[in-house]
RNA sequence: GGAGGGGUACCAAAGCGGUCAAAUGGGGCGGGCUGUAAACCCGUUGACUUCGGUCUUCGAAGGUUCGAAUCCUUCCCCCUCCA
């Protein structure tokens, strides 16, 4: 059987829904089309919770399809609340061009912009959302809705059934977002979404529209919500989210996120999030060493956002804070001034500095239970201060909390 | 509009005048075991501290009391039933 695109989709695990699949599978397989997923602004990146449907948009290029990155200026003025237990906050213009822009940075990244014919087309909703007259909009728009229908959709039944209240803006978001879709059929031709399973109301929302207004056909398809096979959101770790950023999470770390993947998620995980072919992974599967195999999912996965060189870079500096308790050079490093040592500095307030402790108690905490180290050695008193002879050759010193965190801390 | 029930730390949930910085579970962090994994076991989980204590926190603001998460008043929010 032919290699299609949906065939990869599926067998690389991003398949989770399809409006119609066959028809679409056929369409695609005879001709190139244009394919839009939506992109939430509300951070001045995306973070890993996002890079399947990034890898999805690769996917599309991989195959010889255009696609197409909104980013959502006007829905996030508005805000969606699939998958939202509540009202989140609600940015204002200026905070969502500057997203915007750092976004797209992102997205220049994983995609190809060489060939004409597969570049990714940046939009903003804003573009036409803003421009929208309410009274046509219900005589054009809102009378292809009903309410009846709207109340059966997860993103607003759940939050009823929650009991929780759900803003009549809010409400609107998914007539939005349909309408996000027609618009783009109209001027791109784009005739297929793609999205996050939370998506799949919205999506649908908007092939009916397409099909109501136009009497065209288009589809939807949708990825399943990854979750780490103990259950948590993807993405999200205690120290904050997983950025695509350089800015925001350096390389060294993004690449440590992906080394302590999970045992059962990293087949998963490569085929995924990494462009090596399925045969080869298949191979993997039973001889391999599993931590190998992370390592080499580490180095994909952070190549393809920040180059290889900082994925080897990173694999370095690994090898030398774990295998060899060295220092690397990679690690995390914090500045500070020679006139602030001079009288020594506080235990305390020094790995505070670092970020490795948010306060004094939780420092002290720390050393209590044996989880803090400089330079590798267990830090047993609380009083101990520095002063610049503590610090080595190079001026700096290492400041370890547990096994995985460690900051260095440089005198400048 | 009427009648009840409720808002407690990251989440869930006990407490219902002092012994409450607040039981318990989950989550987090650390230690042990390992493989930078999982599972399991142990510790820890408001801030500051001269380690004596001090300050802030149980929806908000007032009040009663030597003393309030706990009692009273007003307000805000949520739920259930009735209209």
């Amino acid at each position: 059987m032919q290699e299609t695109f949906l065939k990869e989709f599926r067998s690389r695990g991003y398949f989770n829904q399809c409006t119609d699949q066959s028809s679409l599978d056929e369409i695609m397989s005879k001709s190139k089309i244009k394919a839009y997923i939506g992109f939430d602004c509300t951070a001045p990146s995306l973070h890993v919770g996002s890079l399947m449907q990034i890898m999805c948009l690769r996917l599309l290029q991989k195959f010889g399809h255009q696609p197409i990155v909104l980013l959502g200026g006007g829905t996030t003025l508005i805000g969606d609340p699939s998958g939202k237990e509540e009202t989140r906050k609600i940015l204002d213009k200026k905070e969502i061009n500057k997203n915007i822009k750092s976004i797209e940075n992102v997205f220049k990244i994983f995609l190809k912009s060489k060939n004409p014919k597969t570049k990714p087309i940046f939009v903003n909703n804003y573009s036409w959302l803003s421009k929208l007259n309410y009274i046509n909009f219900l005589r054009e728009v809102g009378k292809h809705f009903t309410i009846n229908k709207m109340l059966t959709f997860d993103s607003v039944k759940l939050r009823l059934d929650r009991e929780q209240s759900l803003s009549y803006m809010e409400f609107n978001y998914m007539m939005l977002q349909a309408y996000d879709f027609y618009e783009l059929n109209k001027r791109h031709k784009c005739i297929l979404q793609i999205g996050g399973s939370d998506q799949w109301g919205n999506i649908v929302n908007g092939t009916d529209l397409i099909k109501r207004k136009d009497k065209k056909q288009a589809y939807g398809l949708t990825t399943p919500l990854l979750t780490t096979s103990s259950g948590t959101k993807m993405g999200k770790t205690e120290k904050g989210a997983i950025w695509l950023n350089k800015k925001m999470l350096s390389p060294y770390e993004y690449w440590q996120f992906w080394r302590n993947t999970d045992d059962k998620d990293v087949i998963n995980f490569l085929k995924l999030f990494t462009d090596l072919d399925l045969s080869k992974i298949d191979s993997f599967k039973s001889n391999q060493d599993i931590n190998e195999l992370k390592i080499l999912l580490a180095n994909e996965t952070t190549a393809m956002l920040h180059g290889s060189k900082a994925a080897k870079d990173s694999e370095i500096t690994a090898k030398k804070t774990f295998q060899d308790k060295s220092v690397g050079k990679d690690l995390p490093t914090i500045k500070i001034k020679k006139n602030e040592i001079t009288n020594g500095i506080n235990i305390l307030d020094l790995v505070i500095r670092t970020k490795l402790g948010n306060s004094k108690g939780e420092v002290r905490r720390m050393i209590k239970n044996n989880g803090l180290k400089i330079n590798n050695e267990t830090v047993v008193d609380e009083n101990k201060i520095f002063y610049e002879s503590d610090f080595d050759k190079d001026d700096s010193i290492k400041v370890s909390h547990g096994k995985k965190q460690h900051v260095i801390v440089k005198i400048t």
